[in-house]
Parts: structure tokens; sequence; C-alpha cells
DNA sequence: GCGACAG
DNA sequence: ATCTTGTCGC
């Protein structure tokens, strides 16, 4: 079973949750890759409309072929609510339960949402990293934070993410002619490396293969068209 | 005070 | 995120 740190209760108030933001942030650490990247993982959760119960799932793909490598998933339910800048509470709990049932270990992992590209720099993706004490990046459909150029119509284009004149990700085209995806650094990873590695995750769509293999297994979850394995 | 606001 | 068919554009 992959293993983690409890750093800290998940049963806080949204100001609590703030307060967490604010001291855990000087923790992270943004820096090149100690090791060669394999393996990466891809996380997400579903749920129903109104509903509590929230289906999370982890696919584990092996880097240079794509090929899933293996997926666990959980039933469980979500207490915080969504608040925008606090998405890892209500995210990170379930997903931990996920990641536990795993055997092996990846290597990187990617998160559906963003890293340091956040209002206090500890977006889902870089408070995971803390729990996880393993390289992780955010790479997210739409922004939270921050402003930027139009990037080349071209894959591979990409332009910085500004935010109080800092840079905090980037707007990546993964294919020709379609909106970009927001890549930010999350834990033990550089910003160069995290756009590197979303684009070598190509499976011709959008969405980078391990967040969209993570989004299909927990619809299926939800759908009952698969065990929670 | 007003508007924005990951999933 | 989720609810949902057809439809505009390359």
């Amino acid at each position: 079973m992959a293993s983690y740190q409890l750093l800290h209760d998940w049963t806080v108030t949204p100001t609590e949750a703030v307060a967490l933001q604010q001291q855990l942030r000087h923790q992270i650490r943004i820096e090149p890759l100690t090791k060669p990247v394999e393996t990466i993982a891809g996380c997400d959760i579903s749920f129903n409309k109104f509903e509590e119960t929230v289906y999370a799932g982890i696919v584990v793909l092996e880097l240079a072929t794509l090929q899933v490598i293996e997926e666990a998933g959980v039933i469980s339910s979500a207490t915080f609510p969504y608040i925008p800048g606090l998405l890892s509470f209500r995210e990170i709990p379930s997903l931990l339960e996920a990641w536990a049932k795993l055997r092996t270990e990846p290597d990187v992992v990617m998160f559906d949402g963003q890293g340091i590209a956040h209002p206090r720099r500890i977006g889902i993706a870089s408070h995971g990293g803390l729990f996880l004490d393993r390289p992780t990046f955010g790479c997210a459909k739409s922004v939270l934070v921050g402003k930027y150029d139009e990037p080349a119509p071209e894959r591979g284009a990409w332009s910085p993410m500004k935010h109080y004149g800092e840079t905090i990700g980037a707007a990546l085209r993964t294919k020709n002619k379609v909106n970009p995806v927001y890549v930010s650094s999350g834990h033990r990873i550089d910003f160069q490396t995290a756009i590197d590695l979303t684009l070598r995750c190509d499976g011709g769509y959008r969405i980078p293969e391990p967040t969209r293999r993570a989004h299909n297994l927990v619809n299926a979850l939800r759908r009952g068209e698969r065990a929670p394995s």
C-alpha cells in the first residue's frame, strides 16, 4: 500500500483551512526533480449533484508508453464544500483513501487543479504534494488566479501566468487550436518540468492522459459500471 | 464596495 | 463538478 504523511486533520472550518494554508505554504519546495520519472499518476473525483457521496480514483501510467499500470478507486463521502481556493479540503481526503490502496508508488502525481497558481500559492497539487512527499503538479482546465497572454495556437505553445508580478504557472496548448490548460508546480518539481511532463502525456486530447483516465475511472465508478477496486 | 472564483 | 442534443467549425 502506498503511504503518505497526515500533516494535519481535515475536519476544519473554512477559516481554519485558510490558516492551515498560510502555515503549510512555507513547506512547499519548487525545485528540479531528483529522480527520473518512470510512472505518473492522475487523480480525480466525481459525484452526483446535491449528494455527499464522492467517487475518487487514481490511475498510474507508465510515462514512456502511457499504458495503465494500476488503478485504485474508492467510494467515500465529502464533508467540506467546494469553495474557490479551498478545493484541496474537499478532494484530498478521499483521494488519499484511493492512494492508500495503490501497491505501486507513482514517481510523479498530476492533479486536476492548480499547484502554486493559487491566491496563497498552495492549490490542491501543492497541498497534495506535501502529504505525499513526492513531485506533484497541477494541470487545470480553467484559471483560479493570474493573467496571461494567449499562447500561439500550436500544440506546445505556452505563455506565463502572472499574479502580483510573479510567474505562477503557464497557459499551455496541449493540442492545436484548442483552449490551453493551466500548468503550475505543486511540490518538489519545477515549472519547466511540469510543462514537459504534461506534453509527454499526450493522448490526442486536450486533457492529458493521467487526468483523463482518472476522470473516466471515477465516472464509471459513479455509474456503477466498475467496482471500487 | 464590486466582481472573480480550480472542481 | 453535474444536468444534456444538437450543432458550428476545422
